[in-house]
DNA sequence: AATGAATGAGTGTTCATTCAT
DNA sequence: AATGAATGAACACTCATTCAT
């Protein structure tokens, strides 16, 4: 990783990158091997940093795994927050966007594996799950059930529950992501989640539009 | 929780419960905290015996969870397999059974948990993964695929590609199993597995079915 | 401390002896180096045991500490009670076997360590010093208060305020004890522990008694 | 906290003060928390320097603390015997002074904890332990042994044993001393030092008259 | 002179595994 | 067959000290 024809000094000072390096880091262990099973150590070895420089950034662990979070997908999601607000067009194109903008930015890269741990390891950890849960579940589901309702309430969709529809939408995307993230049992199986997540797109705005075309 | 099928005096009854008493308590442990983080010791006291007792029984930890596996999944597995090999009538029926007797007793009961525990986990234990693997998934798929290959021989299945077939039949019902398994962010949710299951094998057996009907 | 002629097991099972032998090491070290320094491993290889082993007794530092104090001191103060309860002779005997049993059993053995240590500590271990102060200090100073208002309810003691008195008492005893214990500054000060307690009791009940002699 | 005699304009000021400052910070922790529970960091903090500056103006967490007894209490010695030297009038006096000023110097105010912190946690830094005997102890102690000598020689005193007079002496301070700083069992007891201090020099020194007054 | 990022040895605690009884 | 005492490697976290800037 370093290239270092001149003698390296004990350590470099690189502060403003060191979080960043970190929590890179730490995303790709925690990925990699869970939460409980992620070693600290590791996670700085990797960062180019020993165990103590760790704690200059971060009070410890969990708190770590919870700015892994808030960097990565609670920022994404305020992000998509503003989107929808902004947004003027058609209810249907925007929830497309906002399915695609989830499973693009999230599901289909490493921060997949972050919600796989936390079905896998939140019962362990129940702070841990109560931060998730807050933080990135409850804002997640209420913003697409947001959009639905601006759809419904636009005359775009059919009338449905919401909350329920919400449910049906996360659904397959969350499974996709299993199928990816996860030590696959089906190694064979050779998935396309690019054609998958646009039939499910197509297929769920034709049953959704209010002119049931 | 197994009643064996030959009644036995009473006094002997207990020692050979001894390995059946620990299997359904680690099942217990594996499937509530996970693999990793199931004690032992914690385990052993569930089954009312000393820790080292437990290893009269099972080689250690890994062998242990084998043989959870082995006696409640992969029995399931041997039976089925059997089922399909004297079944004589219609194809779709057969399926259906199938996916029925899947989710009955294995999905819906607390082995579910053995699946999600694989998929959260097995990245960390590949020596575990590859037993799964070996002994569940691959079985448990071929299964599948041979019921859909002895379909589409006797023309009452469309001329499906039957490994593609078998992972589209078996991803909704893992994602089934895995809502119902894990701590479950949207806690509202209130699925119907049994409406979902239904619903899900009759689609599929009228996008199944040589006739189109 | 072990003559092993014949080759030694990975360990000796000593069930019963074990609690002893920790609690013993405990002391010794916690006498000898503090609360804070004192490492759980030195305990351990002192009992002889492993790190591992010194947790099947306690669940950890602050109790076996706890226990230290329970052992050793509580219980003797728990014995002292019942000698002041069943005394029938004159209160001036009473307080002054009292005070020497305060001084033989606990101060002038390796006990007035504990009391230094919590002296010293205190501050930085703020529930240890709950524990302390509720099972020795009160304890021990109401039932000196006890004997105090038995001996002026019988006309033996001048009417003296107890509590106060109680300090009175107290004092003197703590310094002695604090001389001996600690690394002396004054190395040269050949203090005569005996010939001061002596001194010290003589003149104290004088002046307690009622007949003023 | 202490003025410097001769003025200095004020820009010049604040580099001097750097040490003072980091002295008094030491200080306070020490007493607060002992010797090595105190974090250097904080120190620095609490001065409003970085870590690595306190690394400046000393050598080590061990000459710091070296440096807070030498600035603070050897000072005061010193002081003292020159005072002693140069002292004409009566012995009687010249003692009471000297205690007085101990007492009101040193054991009265934060520097007090210092004494009690060597008491506490001299076993486990020997290094310390011999300064401080040396520097403190040894020259205190001497001090008033010379003190008591003039007395006697000058026929003011009785002919006692000035070493053992000395600890006579010692004792009941240094006990007024621990009541004081810390955490106080009896945390009821409300000892009036300023009383205490009275009566036991009026008390000595009328027993040390030569006249037997 | 001052900084503060970086280090790494050290300690309390846990738990799978062993083995004398 | 059963026990449970004992082990020791492993890991999160702390803090005195260093040093490039």
């Amino acid at each position: 990783m370093q290239a270092s024809q001149e003698p390296k000094p004990r350590w470099e000072r690189r502060k403003d990158a060191r979080p960043q390096e970190l929590l890179a880091a730490a995303l790709h262990h925690f990925v990699e091997r869970g939460y409980a099973a992620t070693r600290l150590e590791d996670v700085a070895k990797q960062a180019g940093v020993s165990k103590g420089t760790l704690y200059l950034y971060f009070a410890n662990k969990e708190e770590l795994f919870k700015e892994v979070v808030r960097v990565n997908i609670v920022a994404t999601i305020g992000q998509a927050e503003q989107d929808v607000a902004a947004f003027d067009g058609p209810s249907g194109e925007l929830l497309a966007a906002l399915l695609m903008k989830w499973w693009n930015e999230i599901c289909a890269t490493s921060l997949g594996g972050i919600a796989k741990l936390m079905l896998a390891e939140g019962n362990n950890f129940p702070e841990l799950a109560q931060f998730y849960n807050d933080e990135v579940v409850a804002r997640g589901s209420s913003l697409i059930t947001r959009v639905l309702e601006r759809g419904v309430a636009r005359g775009e969709f059919r009338p449905v529950d919401p909350m329920v529809m919400t449910q049906v939408l996360i659904a397959p995307v969350m499974m996709l992501m299993m199928w990816t993230h996860s030590y696959m049992p089906t190694c064979d199986m050779t998935i396309a989640p690019d054609a998958f997540m646009e039939t499910f797109i197509t297929t769920t705005l034709r049953g959704l539009s209010a002119d049931g075309a």
